[in-house]
RNA sequence: GGCCUGGUGGCGAAAUGGCAGACGCAGGGGACUUAAAAUCCCCUUCACCGCAAGGUGAGUGCGGGUUCGAGUCCCGCCCAGGCCA
């Protein structure tokens, strides 16, 4: 599909077709006075790039003004792709280079960087299919983005440009992780502290080694004199030097940890569970992934997880946004309980449960089959079982285990556990839907209340016992213990009950007792009733025919059901909400009648007193693996002593730098069972072995994660040239730190300080902003940042997505190379099937901004990305389109440039006041829609102003000038090159924004729409100031609203000044 | 299955609870031109009535509700896309 080429068009034409001289001529007589958009972008990039137009000056620099507010608008750190930009990568640096533009020109300082994120998989893979040096691939991929960015006039400040690989960049990289091993995070304070702190604390005794192994507060000043120490618990000193390393080790934020890992041996690394699909490949390249045991470097993010999701009340980010990474974060409130087992005193097991509430109703027990207790509770009898059991489920992949689809299985492994709260005996059983991964491993079961264990119990036939009841149970429940008592017994028991259950589903508040009173009395006193007890009946009705194929039968099983506490067995159905206790009481603790959320406290409170359990805050959110076996990416700055011990290099060693090696692949196979051998480890021993107090260490030969790079690079561009610190203090103050609270303003919400403005996909949604959200917390703590979040607004743009076509074998064809015709689409003359996507290689629908520059512009191309509608929007790329734009700017161009003459067409008179209120207007409602950033409608607005301004002899400056400050931010080229036509001298950019004029926003004389009974039927005019009487009085006096209201009343006027009027009559 | 987005002309879309469809594309008609391109002007939600000016009715995925008034708010559904299991 090739697509139209205007200015090539002509040129072609005129070599071809028989053209007459004079034509000819004036073609090129006046090509200056054209639009020529490639002379004009390129004359004003050079002049940006040569005056330095987008440079910033930090505090302190030359040029740097403090008495302008600042604004930090950052995109997301994108990644140097070897295939360079498609159309869809920019939208949203142009946008905030447009939001930057403007906010420059409302006199702030803006900050606006741009720079890379070069380490990583991909840029490996590339190097390692064509046998080149990543470094090598990589600066050639930056350099040929940089050169694509720089033709769409971004004004970005190309000074602080940095990339993740230089080393002076991941110098401060190494830095911080260097920052994150010395450190602990202190549960008592909350916070980050230097792990030096630690060691002080757990000499001088103020804090022990708890039974756990972890930091614990002794009990009370003087107490341990007396009673000696808390139990379980030891001093530092106990712990032989070897141990007391160890133990401060498993402190640290950053620390090594023998886990589980997803180990791709195709790759040859471990991957993070979020570079995993959910089939269990790898996301980079789709290589099957293992679990397996590994010793790994972990980052103690769970230690923030409460913070982490407490912030996100703090910034101005999209609601569904912070939905994800709560949801992914996890946070759950509940209770760890305590079973103990019956014959052995002392012995428990441990569970969590988020439903304390439905403790009555646990009715077994199960073990994951790797629970260590297992084999120590299996009875010899069970034994055999269990043994087959446990090796079937080793079988299972997670995965597959947690697929809800597949029937429950198990086996009951002889011994029985002792519930807390009513000292009842249930039999504890291992299955494989239970995984020890996950909370402690072991499970309370309510069948009645969670739908795996209701199919476990079914499936074994174990008791289903109803502890919660929402409002139907609760009303079933209700109805039998009054109806068995009702003396003498009655027939009706089936329409009574479902009298009953519609009249309390009706009724807000639950007088069951008045309710049945109702039901047995009302029906029979007044037969021709109708409604009340009628209505609400289908509840009832419902949950009957689901349940029971024959009414009177059903009811007696109903009612017998209701006897036993098992109706939610009967029903067929798990039921998971919430609701009020029944069946909830023993001894001291009853939880009957209560809600859930109450009835939770009460359990925990009632577990807390007995010793038998705690309230616990769970998490979904795991440690961070953060070691990479690969070659491309940050080397550790830790080295291993031959004892087993490990240290940070010292801060003045750093950079440690990636060795060159000619040999970089990753040990890659097909073995899942394979040691992993990390690239470094076959790098030279004059890297490899560093020799420090008369020992031999060797290097931690494992890489950072790309992660790494891109959870501070924020910081880094505040002061890309600072070499004691990763920004100076000062800059990073300035750029930062929340603004000092304006205390007035109470509805506002404190400020979080950091980046203004974030704009980018959602795709980094829980990765790149939860990691990177860590880290600042940690500097944050530790006193190297100003501010508690890195990203104070954020802004997610769609995506651009493009069609797609396949043929008849379903395989995707050059998108470019399709036609359309008679409502069909073809390629090579062969009918093909239209579909859409995300533009890219893979669809092989991907545009590329060059391409678009050269025919158009890339004022075209930005206009066109910020007109197909509104950012956070996805929306199809449609190449088309594009015209519609690009005419916009040759018709502004005529209103400016007599294209016959080249004669300027800028006066210095007066305009028509019809034409400076719509000038005024325009300015209004761009001004408006740049601070929502509604870009289409602001274009839009400026698309209507100029086409009132064709056709006319000359164009006064009063438009000329304002319109050019307006379209700037979008157009900056051709508005750069208007401005200066018009006797301007300097930058466009560096001027101010227009400002409306009060007074031309407002007619003199309105129209007012005229409703009857909300219905359109007539309009009026009036004097904008008119009272509301007038309005009325005219609405009512116009001859088709009199005429709308012959024959009725007036009843309401109602009058929405400057809106509308609506009269309500009848 | 749960959660999050979204659903408005042939298409991209606009509309602080107040005239639905601004603006652009495509389409139709006209002017200029030997012709084409470019440019300029007009029309363009659907149905019905009218020679016409104009008028009447319906209409923002479906069904209810709140309101003088609903694309917008509430309840229940359907469909598409995304995230999580």
């Amino acid at each position: 599909m090739r697509e139209p080429r205007p200015r090539a068009t002509s040129r072609t034409l005129a070599g071809i077709v028989n053209i007459t001289v004079p034509t000819r001529l004036r073609y090129v007589t006046h090509e200056m006075s054209t639009y020529d958009f490639n002379a004009i972008e390129s004359r004003w990039q050079n002049y940006w790039a040569r005056e330095q137009t987008f440079r910033t000056p930090n505090p302190g620099d030359a040029g740097f003004d403090p008495a302008r507010p600042k604004f930090y608008v950052l995109d997301m750190f994108p990644y140097p792709s070897g295939v360079g930009l498609h159309v869809g990568h920019p939208l949203g640096y142009i946008a905030t280079d447009i939001v930057a533009r403007y906010k420059r020109m409302r006199g702030f300082n803006v900050l606006h960087p741009m720079g890379y994120d070069a380490f990583g998989l991909p840029a490996e893979q590339f190097a390692i299919e064509h046998g080149v040096h990543p470094r090598i691939t990589t600066e050639r991929n930056i350099a040929n983005m940089t050169r694509q960015l720089k033709r769409l006039g971004l004004g970005y400040d190309w000074d602080r440009q940095i990339a993740t690989i230089d080393p002076d960049y991941y110098r401060w990289t190494q830095w911080i992780f260097i920052q994150i091993f010395n450190s602990w995070f202190d549960p008592f304070h909350k916070q980050a502290r230097p792990i030096r702190e630690l060691i002080h604390q757990l000499e001088s005794g103020e804090l022990l080694i708890g039974p756990d192994g972890e930091p614990a507060a002794p009990v009370g000043e003087g107490l341990e004199a007396i009673t000696g120490l808390p139990p379980g618990c030891r001093k530092l000193q106990e712990l032989d030097e070897l141990e007391q390393h160890e133990f401060i080790n498993s402190q640290r934020l950053a620390y090594l940890d023998e886990v589980p890992v997803n180990w791709c041996p195709a790759l040859g690394t471990v991957l993070a569970n979020e570079e995993v699909t959910a089939e269990g490949r790898s996301e980079r390249g789709n290589h099957p992934v293992f679990k397996r045991p590994l010793k790994q470097w972990m980052l103690r993010i769970t230690a923030y997880a409460q913070r982490l999701a407490d912030d996100l009340d703090l910034v101005n980010w999209p609601e569904s946004l912070k939905l994800l990474q709560r949801n992914w974060i996890g946070r759950s409130e509940g209770a760890r309980v305590l079973f103990e087992i019956e014959g052995k005193p002392g012995e428990t097991i441990e569970v969590f449960t988020t439903r304390p509430d439905t403790l009555f109703g646990a009715t077994y027990m199960v073990l994951a089959p790797e629970h260590p207790l297992v084999d120590e509770l299996t009875t010899d009898e069970h034994r055999p079982a269990v043994k087959a059991y446990q090796q079937q489920a080793a079988r299972r992949s997670e995965k597959d285990r947690t697929a809800d689809a597949k029937a429950k299985t198990g086996v009951f492994i002889g011994a029985r556990a002792i519930n807390p709260v009513n000292q009842e005996r249930i039999p504890i059983w291992i299955a494989d839907y239970v995984m020890m991964g996950y909370g402690t491993g072991a499970i309370m079961a309510v069948p009645a209340h969670d739908e795996r264990d209701f199919e476990f119990a079914r499936e074994y036939g174990l008791p289903i016992r109803d502890v919660v009841a929402g409002p139907i149970i609760a009303a079933i429940y209700a109805f039998f213990e009054r109806w068995d008592r009702v003396n003498p017994p009655r027939e009706d028991g089936p329409d009574r009950l479902a009298d009953f259950v519609g009249l309390c589903m009706n009724q807000a508040e639950d007088d069951f007792d008045g309710a049945f009173q109702i039901v047995l009395t009302r029906r029979d006193a007044d037969s021709d009733q109708e409604e009340p007890l009628e209505s609400g009946r289908g509840a009832i009705a419902s949950i009957w025919q689901d349940a029971f194929p024959r009414w009177p039968d059903g009811f007696e099983r109903l009612a017998e059901a209701c006897r036993r506490g098992e109706l939610i067995s009967l029903l067929g159905d798990a039921d998971t909400g919430e609701g009020v206790g029944i069946n909830s009481s023993h001894g001291d603790l009853s939880i009957d009648g209560m809600k859930t959320r109450r009835a939770k406290a009460e359990v925990i409170r009632w577990l807390e007193q007995h010793g038998a359990g705690r309230r616990r805050v769970h998490f979904k959110l795991r440690d961070w693996l953060f070691s990479r076996q690969r070659y491309w990416g940050e080397p550790f700055p830790i080295l291993h002593g031959p004892d087993g011990r490990i240290r940070s290099v010292d801060e003045s060693e750093l950079p440690v730098p990636l060795p060159e090696m000619d040999d970089f692949r990753p040990e890659a196979g097909e073995d899942p069972d394979a040691r992993p051998r990390p690239p470094l480890a076959r790098a030279d021993e004059a890297w490899r072995l560093v020799e420090r107090d008369g020992i031999t260490w060797e290097r931690e030969l494992n890489t950072m994660p790309q992660w790494a790079g891109s959870c501070w690079y924020y910081l880094r561009y505040l002061d890309p040239k600072c070499s004691d610190r990763l920004a100076g203090r000062e800059v990073e103050k300035y750029w930062m730190a929340p603004k000092g609270g304006e205390k007035g303003k109470r509805d506002e919400r404190p400020d979080p300080g950091g980046v203004d403005l974030y704009v980018g996909g959602v795709e980094h949604a829980v990765l790149h902003l939860l990691y990177a959200r860590f880290w600042h917390k940690i500097l944050f703590d530790l006193g190297h940042v100003s501010s508690p979040e890195p990203f104070g607004r954020l802004f997610n743009q769609g995506y651009i997505q493009a069609y797609a076509y396949t043929d008849e074998r379903g395989v995707y064809v050059p998108a470019e190379e399709v036609e359309e015709r008679d409502g069909g689409y073809y390629h090579e003359g062969r009918l093909v099937k239209r579909e859409f996507g995300k533009m890219g290689k893979s669809l092989k629908n991907a545009i590329a901004p060059d391409d678009i520059c050269e025919q158009y512009g890339c004022d075209t191309l930005r206009l066109y990305e910020m007109y197909m509608g509104p950012l956070d929007q996805s929306k199809i790329w449609n190449t088309r389109d594009i015209v519609g734009v690009h005419r916009f700017l040759h018709r502004l161009w005529r209103n400016f440039v007599d294209e016959q003459t080249g004669d300027l067409r800028v006066v210095d008179e007066q305009p028509p006041e019809e034409l400076s209120r719509a000038t005024h207007r325009t300015i209004d409602k761009v001004t408006q829609s740049m601070e929502a950033m509604a870009f289409n409608v602001a274009i839009a607005a400026m698309i209507e102003l100029n086409n009132q301004l064709v056709n006319r002899p000359h164009l006064e400056r009063a438009i000329a000038d304002p319109m050019l400050r307006l379209l700037g931010p979008f157009a900056p080229h051709i508005c750069e090159e208007l401005w200066n036509r018009i006797g301007n001298h300097d930058s466009i950019a560096g001027q101010s924004w227009p400002e409306a004029d009060p007074k031309l926003l407002i007619d003199e004389q309105i129209e007012l729409p005229v409703q009857v009974n909300g219905k359109l039927r007539g309009r009026i005019t009036v004097p904008a100031d008119s009272e509301n009487d007038q309005v009325e009085a005219a609405a009512r006096s116009d001859a088709k609203i009199a005429a709308s209201l012959e024959g009725k009343t007036i009843r309401k006027v109602i009058i929405i000044p400057g809106k509308l009027v609506n009269i309500v009559a009848g």
